[in-house]
DNA sequence: ATTAAACCTAGTAAAATAGTAGGGTTTGGA
DNA sequence: TCCAAACCCTACTATTTTACTAGGTTTAAT
């Protein structure tokens, strides 16, 4: 249960972009300078975010990163789901184990787990998922910067 | 932000003595039998445990382990600190930087981490860390098992 | 004494994390 | 047209963490 450096970094520069949200793009070393990550991993991070849509990007001389949309739309839970694969905690919360399992938990949610056995502790880890999520999507990214 | 194997084996062991409360104790082969966790890491789990307070045991033959308290006034949240290391989800949260960065957070909280520029992000993790505790305090390790 | 159980300390293989490395492609200014 | 700046991509690796395993000691009932 414990944060990734790319959730820390990966959050850091969403609010550095934010910051600079209507004042054109940021520069790759720039973000790197101030936030102290190396210039490749946070490309990696960034990439990432580009991909989900949330950081878009000009290429070539005096390009640079810039969010994709108003940081007053865009929440924490977003950005982390990306960085945080989903903020998955446990794999049958996901399906992983492709609903093998239809026994019943005490909530009546179905339980995908291959473990039958642990359908007590299912509950458990669903109200945690889901208040991690409940969170995390009731901050703006906007409000993390004052805005 | 993944779950560790040792709060899902622990959380379960936990709910079988609790299932047994006021019967007696519960042998370490038992219930390494009935939840499918080897012995002797099952033994780990349950001396933290029971350094912790949560659990006690008696040595000997026939002895075994069982709860130190009834199961309705054990919240999960008390049991996944055990086991997770406190539920601190990042080391600024622990004070592990000596509160050396004086600089205030939005929420007026300090903030004691060692990466001075970045309390945008510290109010995200104080509040994603209450959040959590206050899931798992909200549940009692009896509700688990419908009692 | 025997036995079965808790207790304690190391060690270790596998997996995940946190990066590095180094190339390539595209762009825009001079 | 150069060419440097910037983004793009894939692979590799050192470190750390996780998830155990192993072997012995102590305790208590029979």
């Amino acid at each position: 249960m414990k944060l990734s450096s790319k959730a820390r970094y990966g959050l850091k520069a969403m609010c550095y972009m934010a910051e600079n949200y209507g004042s054109g793009v940021v520069a790759l070393p720039v973000m790197s300078e101030s936030t102290g990550v190396s210039e490749k991993y946070l490309e990696q991070l960034l990439s990432s975010l580009r991909k989900a849509g949330l950081v878009d990007a000009n290429r070539g001389a005096n390009g640079g990163y810039f969010l994709a949309k108003d940081p007053k739309q865009i929440s924490v839970g977003e950005i982390m789901r990306v960085l945080e694969d989903g903020l998955v905690i446990i794999d049958c919360l996901s399906g992983e184990c492709g609903g093998q399992c239809k026994c019943q938990t005490n909530s009546g949610d179905d339980c995908n787990c291959e473990d039958k056995c642990n359908c007590q502790t299912y509950d458990v880890w669903n109200n945690l998922y889901k208040a991690i999520n409940e969170c995390l999507d009731s901050m703006s990214l906007a409000s993390l910067i004052g805005k």
